[in-house]
DNA sequence: GAATTGAATTATGCATTCAATATTCTGTCA
DNA sequence: TGACAGAATATTGAATGCATAATTCAATTC
């Protein structure tokens, strides 16, 4: 698996080989993450001087940074009074759920319209390591194999305007940190849900995988909410 | 109705009351309208000191727009070679439409879960002015109103979130100038298919709404997919 | 003692300047 | 005539500087 993971996404179609990346998008980068691993906090502001001095550069580059950031979501930019942290209520949390439930529905949908056989076959084969790993009782490999069937599944979709738009809100709801509570119920019920879709994936049953993969998603989002 | 238009988005959340925007943004929105008014064409590249000209701005302004348009996905940022306007291959027209299909249908879904009674029957309105337009064969009317009713839709279904995903979409294909053309078939079968979806929302059958938003846009790629 | 006004400080927005890379032009050679 | 090498030019990337708006803080007034 590539290991850069959310610091490089894959916006960066053209980066030149070696070494030479923009500042400005290197920035946008580390800025990012510090936000996503809550380095940062939601409401704080952006010093931008004080940036600058951290990351030994010019404010011209990090500006440019926070500028795209505030355009994938993750700031707010205030007019002549800098860059906050966007806050997320719980409504906005929810909002965001749902779109995400409807985009991962699809993700399901076009991966048992349009990947291959070896593709879906790599997806049912995480989801027996999925419940390998719950009947083990191992949480951390179960999070990060969760994880690597959702990606798999959207890449399968073969849609990257799909992967992009997905991605940004990912990003979003990351900082909840939503995996941190699964109470036993929901673990069950979310392998079970799990081989619900791998299913309807190897049957093709595009209608089937997409409306699993939706409800999937929601049932992950009251299962948050009901800790609050 | 707002007349701001595509200029302005909803980004603005928070812009000062006087007229006062920032140079940056101002920048961003001209910038986008050309994009999107064809001005600028797709493949063509942008000149920089051209359009500071043109603008009477410096580059930094201008070069922050760029970062924005680019995350947005109307440019390419390729680094030490300038920004060139994204392509939009047939493939790429495809993806997007699937997207916004299931991001439609989920504002259905929405719409009809959520929304307040006025709401739907402001929908319900419109959708007979759009049959209304179609018995007189009134193009321009009919796309107004067409327009209209989705923009009703995402609207009535309560969250921002989804309408910035949507938005941000529809940016990429309206270049596509879709409505340009449409069959006499095609045209009685949207409305139809209009119909059909405010029947589902005043019902507030959510599934139906969702069902049908989605079927709905899907055909209409379809339709502009077999002109070429 | 609390609130308010105005000066001092700080931060942001934008323009300008400098540096590094890419592109174009010109002359030479095959 | 066409291809190539190297200089000249243009363009992008980043840093610095300046103007303006916002924040802070102290002094004054009620």
């Amino acid at each position: 698996m590539d290991n850069h993971g959310p610091e490089a996404p894959m916006t960066a179609l053209k980066s030149d080989p070696i070494g030479r990346t923009a500042l400005a998008v290197e920035i946008t980068n580390r800025l990012r993450q510090m936000i996503l691993e809550g380095l940062l906090h939601p409401g704080e502001k952006i010093n931008e001087k004080a940036l600058t001095e951290q990351f030994g550069v010019s404010r011209t580059p990090l500006r440019e940074a926070l500028k795209v950031l505030a355009a994938e979501g993750l700031l707010d930019l205030i007019p002549h009074r800098g860059a906050v942290i966007t806050r997320q209520s719980d409504a906005e949390l929810a909002e965001v759920f749902r779109v995400l439930a409807a985009l991962e529905g699809l993700a399901g949908e076009l991966a048992a319209e349009m990947a291959d056989d070896a593709a879906l076959e790599e997806i049912a084969a995480l989801t027996l390591d999925l419940r390998a790993t719950y009947d083990k009782s191992d949480r951390p490999t179960y999070f990060r194999i969760n994880q690597a069937i959702h990606k798999a599944i959207l890449s399968a979709a073969g849609n990257d305007t799909l992967l992009r738009a997905h991605e940004l809100l990912a990003f979003r709801v990351q900082r909840a940190r939503y995996q941190a509570n699964l109470t036993p119920d929901r673990w069950r019920a979310a392998v079970e849900e799990h081989e619900g879709i791998a299913a309807a994936l190897l049957a093709r049953d595009a209608d089937r995988a997409g409306r699993l993969m939706k409800l999937h998603l929601l049932r992950k989002f009251d299962a948050i909410r009901a800790k609050g």
